[in-house]
RNA sequence: GGGUCAUUAACUCAGUUGGUUCAGAGUGUCGCCUUGACAGGGCGGAAGUCACUGGUUCGAAUCCAGUAUGACCCACCA
């Protein structure tokens, strides 16, 4: 036995095929070779373009799921498309992440011991710098393991030149056209970063906080007045009470004052309907400086506006003897205080949403400031347009909504970030203040303008001082379809004429309004076209109990770790096959595993054809050539179903479609088909058949196992073809022989009807089968059947035997002649079926003889319906006619 | 508070215009098998009141209304 097994071993050995592989050196090995030979790399000829522009991943970030998943898919669209013969072009590139970067590198130097305030702009960003170039390039790298076909010439960066470049120009241009402003207004305050947030990138948490009653005392009165507040240590911002004007609680204190404590302000009462008499007191503490709403109020009534924070969050002057504490710490301390003096009434729980900035998780401060400001209205209507009407298709559509909703609510973008790394603001100061500026592309050309401005011309270039603030991010991001092929700069390039629009984008609904959205205003702003047709939203990658995958949590997965452990191929089946679109997915580790295991089908399949010894002097076998007419339709039939799924980006279904023909098809009934005897050579003309068609399925295949695929293609066969898989084509649809399916479905049954009663009676030797001549029959292939059911000889009889077990395939009935050990047993079991046939029949029947039915329903579905009578009347009567003969 | 989406087998999900014997797939599970590609395998089986309640219809997993549960989005009351 065990001299056997190491036969076998050796025997493997020498065939250079052992019976399993090598994902890692497979992968390593052909992503060379694709280098090498710059199969990724495209430019422009007379082919169509098919275009994907990558979301660009943040240079500080490392590949998580999220980021395997939605390049996975797209490598799939663009493999696909390159075997299409489309010119196929993923532009790659990475994002500049401001706060993200800033943040790494300020705490990479304080890890040194280098405070951020002591360098000048140009130190930091040399050191920013010398970080993107050590650690910019970790998620490209990581991208190759996983297998993308990227065009990595053009490999992008939003802080390139170029890109900044086109930033710079399109700021220029937005301002003129009177889309940018400078604007004092409240904006989302991230202290810890010391910069402003666009409203997206603050998250609302629930948080568990408390709500507090204070008491102000009404000036020369005794009367007092309770207002509540979930931010006690604001009451030294506070410029107003207000109340409702019919609140009759309160009508006598019109006018009147009252005294914030600790602070001993007097501030006046006010009236304004915004107050809810319902809620708390229905009195209203207002802080002009830190809230929106109490902005809105300070401006209505002329209120006084008082900051007691700094950028970090301590308290100012205005915070008398709290000045210089944290906003937290200041506010256990004022709440002790007016405990202590008894201005403190009550303290309830309370739970409440508060903002996060998104990348520090800082709790973001409403701050007054000035900031610059892109107006969004008129930017978003051919955007949105663009979306209803069809010219850019969502997937899945549901998210219409969604984006119809904010496009039309939309509010200006704060693009003005108090950061150094990015792209530095282009407008330029001229006078003491901030005034007086003027906005240009270069320092030159502001010189000039601002000589024009202030009619001086002996103005000089010391005399202007640079905007410090930097552009958001999603400044440049939002211009990356065009700006990818420097289509702003130079808009008749011959590079964005022909890659652009782009067709498909693929990414996370959670930057559909960030990045896609906006993507589209800036596509019809500047080159009056769509950046992409359709864009496919992936879902979140989940663990396997639905919870999202965070850091804190650790419930997700080493990416590298599952590629090292289960090869890239599996690991992008394991997540594809779980993935319909929009829909978020559970991942579990099994997924790949079952990856894993479909890879190993693969390479076992094709180490048996590999194998096999042929012989060339033999006639081809007539089951083989029999089921090779029919795998060809099969393939046909599936390859048809596989196209359908991608046109509606179902690609877990088209891989499902895959894996199945592969798996069940090919190997379960194909190659068992096939097989020949053991030790009897294949004939030469089944086995060169049978090549094409496992070429064919790895055509299939590739997309979405692509080393696999190619190693397989390279092992499989020595003659001619294209040089790669990764640039062969996709299989072309032909004919379907409808036919041959039918029959040999027909007979697949028959065969599983066959095994199955064999399970059940426990029968192994060879068997014959019988058929009544008279009834009605199907037809079927003998041969399949006696080589995978083991039947000997197919006999027609006049009569029904006298002892048989019965099986049907629709309505074709047929027979295995067995003595019957238990009739009663096979009795009960065929009056089972008998009751639910006569019960079904008695359904349709009613069906039918329903007027309105016939009257109504569509002649084809009345067809069926009479079709399925007369079938279930013939089936009711070959079980009586089974239920007679086993009576006797 | 406003809105969107979901709920189908143990798990993850399909189910297209309401109509095919429509209740499906994959995984898992259970039983049997195993020296000739693969135990990471083969063969066979079991498993669901389609969340609930009504309604429309000749006919509902599918359409409508309501309820429950969950997820997400938007706006936020101190």
């Amino acid at each position: 036995m065990l001299a056997t097994f190491v036969a076998q071993k050796l025997t493997d050995l020498l065939m250079g095929f052992p019976n399993k592989f090598n994902a890692t050196q497979i992968a390593e090995k052909w992503y060379a070779y694709w280098l090498a030979n710059n199969y990724f790399h495209s430019t422009p000829d007379s082919r169509k373009p098919y275009t994907i522009v990558i979301p660009p991943p943040n240079v500080t970030g490392v590949l998580h799921m999220g980021h395997m998943m939605n390049n996975t898919l797209q490598d799939v669209l663009i493999r696909r498309a390159r075997m299409l013969g489309l010119n196929a072009c993923w532009v790659p590139g990475t994002d500049h992440a401001s706060i993200a970067t800033e943040a790494k590198v300020v705490q990479k130097l304080a890890d040194l011991g280098v405070n951020k305030e002591d360098l000048s702009r140009e130190e930091f960003l040399k050191h920013a710098w010398d970080w993107k170039n050590e650690h910019g390039d970790i998620i490209l790298d990581q991208l190759k393991k996983l297998g993308c076909s990227c065009d990595w010439n053009r490999t992008k960066f939003t802080l390139d030149d170029s890109m900044t470049a086109s930033v710079l120009q399109v700021f220029v241009d937005l301002y003129e056209r009177g889309l940018i402003f400078r604007g004092y207004r409240m904006v989302n305050w991230d202290p810890e970063a010391q910069t402003t947030l666009s409203d997206e990138e603050v998250v609302y948490e629930e948080k568990k906080g408390k709500l507090y009653s204070i008491e102000y005392r009404v000036v020369d009165s005794n009367e007092t007045v309770i207002i509540a507040t979930t931010r006690p240590e604001t009451i030294m911002g506070d410029t107003a009470v207000a109340v409702h004007p019919g609140d009759e609680r309160y009508t006598h204190l019109h006018g009147e004052k009252v005294i914030v404590p600790i602070v001993n302000r007097e501030i006046p009462i006010i009236t304004d309907t915004y107050v809810d008499v319902e809620y708390g007191t229905g009195c209203l503490k207002i802080t002009p400086a830190h809230d929106e709403n109490d902005k809105m109020l300070g401006d209505k009534h002329n209120l006084e506006f008082i900051d007691i924070f700094n950028p970090n969050g301590t308290l100012n002057a205005e915070g008398l003897h709290y000045k210089g504490k944290d906003r937290f710490d200041a506010r256990k301390l004022v709440v002790a205080e007016l405990k202590s003096s008894g201005k403190l009434l009550e303290i309830k729980s309370h739970t409440h949403k508060v903002g996060l900035s998104e990348r520090t998780k800082a709790v973001v401060e409403p701050r007054l400031s000035d900031q610059w400001f892109l107006k969004m209205e008129e930017l978003a209507k051919p955007a949105l347009l663009a979306v209803e009407d069809g010219t850019v298709q969502l997937f899945p559509k549901k998210f219409i909504n969604t984006y119809r909703h904010w496009m039309t609510n939309i509010r200006d973008w704060n693009i003005s970030r108090q950061l150094w790394w990015g792209q530095q603001i282009p407008a330029y100061y001229y006078g003491p203040g901030k005034q007086d500026f003027v906005v240009a592309i270069t320092k030159e050309d502001a010189l000039e303008k601002a000589r024009k401005k202030t009619k001086n011309p002996s103005l000089k270039g010391q005399d202007l001082r640079q905007e410090e603030d930097v552009l958001d991010t999603w400044f440049s991001s939002w211009l990356w379809p065009i700006s990818v092929f420097d289509g702003i700069r130079f808009p008749e390039n011959e590079e964005i004429q022909y890659y652009y629009p782009t067709q498909d984008l693929v990414t996370g609904p959670d930057i559909l309004f960030f990045w896609v959205a906006r993507m589209l205003m800036s596509g019809y702003s500047f080159r009056n076209q769509q950046p992409f047709q359709n864009v496919f939203l992936t879902g979140l990658v989940r663990d396997s109990q639905g919870r999202k995958m965070s850091k804190q949590l650790g419930n997700s997965p080493d990416t590298l770790a599952l590629i090292e452990k289960y090869g890239a191929d599996s690991v992008r089946v394991g997540l594809l096959l779980s993935s319909s679109a929009g829909n978020d997915l559970l991942f579990d580790e099994s997924l790949c595993q079952q990856g894993k295991n479909f890879a190993n089908k693969i390479w076992n399949a094709h180490r048996l054809i590999q194998n096999w010894e042929i012989d060339d002097s033999r006639p081809q076998d007539a089951t083989a050539k029999q089921t090779l007419i029919w795998y060809k339709s099969k393939f046909q039939k599936e390859l048809n179903l596989v196209n359908d799924h991608f046109s509606k980006y179902r690609i877990s279904d088209a891989l499902m479609c895959i894996y199945k023909l592969i798996w069940d098809d090919f190997c379960s009934w194909l190659l068992e088909l096939i097989k020949p005897a053991y030790g009897i050579p294949i004939d030469a003309q089944t086995h060169a058949e049978l090549i094409d068609i496992f070429e064919n399925n790895l055509r299939l295949l590739h997309p979405f196992m692509p080393f696999l695929s190619e190693e397989l293609w390279h092992n499989i066969t020595d003659r001619t073809k294209e040089e790669a898989l990764v640039v062969s084509s996709w299989p072309t649809a032909s004919e379907i022989d409808n036919h041959t399916l039918s029959v040999f479905s027909h007979t697949m049954e028959m065969i599983t009807s066959i095994r199955s009663i064999r399970k059940q009676k426990n029968i192994s030797t060879k068997v014959p089968m019988q058929l009544l001549e008279t009834s009605s029959q199907a037809e079927y292939y003998e041969n399949v059947i006696s080589k995978l059911a083991n039947i000997n000889s197919f006999q027609v009889v006049t009569d029904l035997p006298q002892q048989s077990l019965p099986f049907r395939v629709g309505t074709a009935a047929y027979y295995l002649p067995f003595s019957v050990e238990n009739p009663d047993e096979e009795i009960a079991k065929l009056k089972e079926e008998l009751n639910y046939q006569k019960e079904f029949l008695v359904i349709v029947q009613k069906k039918l003889s329903n007027t309105r039915f016939v009257d109504n329903a569509p002649e084809q579905v009345v067809k069926i319906e009479r079709k399925k009578e007369t079938d279930t009347i013939e089936k009711i009567s070959q079980i009586e006619q089974q239920i007679t003969k086993l009576q006797r």
